[in-house]
DNA sequence: ATGAAAGCGCTAACAA
DNA sequence: TTGTTAGCGCTTTCAT
């Protein structure tokens, strides 16, 4: 059985008291540096692991962060690393939960509530209602993209802005007839789409817009190059780089050269994005920094520290590859 | 702050004891059905949520499986899903705990003891050597590849007889010179090299074998699509199935046909293998059957069953798609 | 069917 | 610097 050996088992090996030694595991002054080290070499001697339970009740606080995420977006991987790193260096713990096809966030949280986690960092979905209204239920931040949700931060890329780069870059390269591939009901679509919209307003070519519909998936992206290889247009600004893949992929399939023929920008600068056979042009969010900021607002929440700004944006960054060229 | 109404809350204002109301809680007999639903509805009312630590603290037992998996493998993602589902069925929760290129998996398995999970689940990773020799150490169940380490339990598919169906599909299509892309350091690795050689002894095609430096991402594939242009063969199986999309892009980019004038063998059958622009031949894992297995394995082990088969070794089943042809 | 009391492994006051 | 004591929220005897 793992974790048979308690404080108590270290004390009485070294022949102080139990305090003694929490002092000492803890890394707290209030121990001679003698009994530190004989403290800590019985200590591993007899394989002691701190109770992480038993630490949590007697101290009244958690230390963890709670994270949602999909299991199977690489993106959202990203940005769970990402998080891991950040929340180390601020000393706190992050506990994992997975949403699945079978697993939907309101069972997500609520494993993450019965843990007593002190923030949530949401990835990829919305607070389920559990999390609004009530009263006793920890801050949370959306991470990676908008919430309409009263009450929850928000670190996330100015996402109108990342599809205003894309649209100014396709049409510097001399391109009108620029098309959307949507995100469906993934969170950050509606704000892809209008910054779409907009970005082709400014430039004159409203009229032009067309968005067609897509999702967050290869399949998503092969399916909508029916519609874009059928539609008049010379480039497509697409919902991410899963789907821009899809995109690639099929056109390209179906004889049409890219960025010849069809310049393509996709979306988050995914591990996809840069493999040089790929070569995407993309949309590049600052996953690092990201991170960093969910962290680090979530524990000012946690520490009730006042927040001016519940809405962190992040600009975006346009990578130029090879899926992109003059018309 | 969450978590703020205790058991004693909950009694205090139902009017009865704490113990009835744990009673009521864990659902055990030992109440009135009138006072079950009263004290179900104040818990209700007041938003109450057991205290995870708590209850694992006295009763001395978690019910926790823990399960290392590498955030960025969408293959494992789908592993994970389904050992959320085997464990609710046997009422065992997961806890995760991901590798990052920041967090090796010895932090990860850590986390993991510190928590106290009753038995380990390893996807895509061996055992460090905290796991082995040890005596408070916690049974581990290594997942989806063969492991050395003694005293492990192992559930994985018969990765040799995937390779020999691969081959054998291959061969039965009329290829001799079938080359085969290698999974470099990952766990899976050597026993689909192995099988792959093997099953080229087997049908006198020793000398024609061809082993290609790979890897498991798409970049590897991409990578190893040079030397395959090179090489002198006429199809391919390759490590997993994102490794094989590299291949298949690069091989495409550099003009030969697929099947046409390459075909290729994946392995997995994971999601992008399915999507109908990629339409990749390849050797399917059962992975609802593996993750039950594993599930159950641990439990076993949990609750001390004797156990005749360490090595738990599932069949694969050759998926024929568009990426494979007659020569 | 219900309640009182002990204690899981640990931390935090406080005392020595 | 070190030890003593109380108690976190819960489950588990053991009474009633």
């Amino acid at each position: 059985m793992s974790g048979r050996v308690t404080l108590a088992d270290v004390a009485a090996e070294a022949g102080v008291s139990v305090a003694l030694v929490s002092i000492v595991m803890r890394g707290v002054p209030g121990a001679s540096d003698a009994t530190r080290e004989r403290v800590r070499d019985v200590a591993d001697r007899l394989g002691y692991r701190p109770d992480a339970r038993a630490r949590l009740l007697r101290s009244g606080r958690s230390r963890l962060l709670g994270v949602v995420f999909g299991v199977e977006y690489a993106y959202q991987g990203e940005l769970v690393a990402g998080l891991y790193a950040a929340a180390e260096k601020l000393g706190y713990e992050i506990v994992l939960s997975a949403t699945t096809p079978a697993r939907d966030e309101r069972a997500a949280v609520a494993d993450l509530l019965n843990d007593r986690c002190e923030a949530l960092v949401l990835i990829g979905s919305q607070p389920p209602s559990d999390l609004t209204g009530r009263e006793d239920v920890p801050p949370v931040v959306v991470l990676a993209h908008a919430s309409e949700v009263a009450g929850v931060d928000v670190v996330r890329t100015d996402d109108r802005a990342g599809l205003r780069l894309a649209v100014d870059h396709l049409v510097g390269l001399g391109h009108t007839r620029i098309a959307h591939v949507d995100g469906g009901r993934s969170p950050a679509a509606a704000d892809r789409r209008r910054g779409y919209r907009a970005a082709m307003a400014a430039h004159g070519l409203r009229d032009a817009a067309l968005v067609l519909p897509g999702g967050a998936t290869e399949a998503d992206g092969a399916a909508a190059a029916q519609a874009l290889l059928a539609a008049d247009v010379t480039a497509v600004t697409v919902f991410n780089d899963r789907c821009a893949t899809g995109v690639l992929d099929a056109v390209r399939r179906a004889g049409r050269a890219v960025p010849e023929g069809l310049s393509v920008v996709g979306y988050d600068d995914d591990r996809l994005a840069r493999l040089s056979h790929v070569d995407l042009t993309t949309v590049a969010q600052d996953t690092a920094r990201m991170t960093e900021l969910a962290v680090r607002r979530a524990v000012e929440r946690i520490e009730g520290e006042t927040v001016t700004e519940p809405d962190v944006v992040i600009p975006p960054r346009l990578v130029v590859r090879g899926t992109t060229t003059r018309r």
